[in-house]
DNA sequence: GGAATGACTGTCG
DNA sequence: TCGACAGCCATTC
């Protein structure tokens, strides 16, 4: 349980500054294909927690459609494109250009950092 | 143990 | 491009 939570903020983690990932991408490369709902809840799990909640950036995070997965106008909805914006990721509305901001990380070195 | 519930995804019209 | 739908799976009732 709490292994699969590890691997997912984990990879996260990886995910570099001014870039995205959707949840599927992340599930995968951690090492659980399919399970991007899981992803998706332990995401909601960190804040709340006191683990190292301020290490994950779960606002790097979106779904499979370059958008933003909370309703336009809620709380964390503000806060996430708040934050994607300071990294100079461009989100307009709920979107964001996969095409430019999505992560393509390099497997080799990616399997080098996470050790599995 | 069975049913409902999500920060999801891929396919189809 | 968009909405509806069917899988999916750990957690919660």
């Amino acid at each position: 349980m709490n292994k699969h939570y590890q691997q997912i903020w984990q990879t996260v983690q990886l995910i570099p500054k001014g870039k995205v990932a959707s949840y599927g991408q992340i599930a995968d490369l951690a090492g659980l294909p399919g399970k991007a709902r899981l992803v998706g809840r332990s995401l909601g799990l960190v804040p709340t927690k006191g683990w190292n909640n301020n290490e994950v950036p779960w606002y790097r995070v979106i779904n499979s459609q370059g958008k933003i997965s909370f309703p336009v106008g809620s709380e964390l909805f503000e806060k996430q494109k708040e934050l994607l914006l300071e990294e100079q990721v461009v989100v307009i509305g709920a979107k964001i250009k996969l095409t430019e901001f999505q992560w393509q990380p390099d497997l080799a070195q990616l399997l080098f950092q996470l050790k599995f």
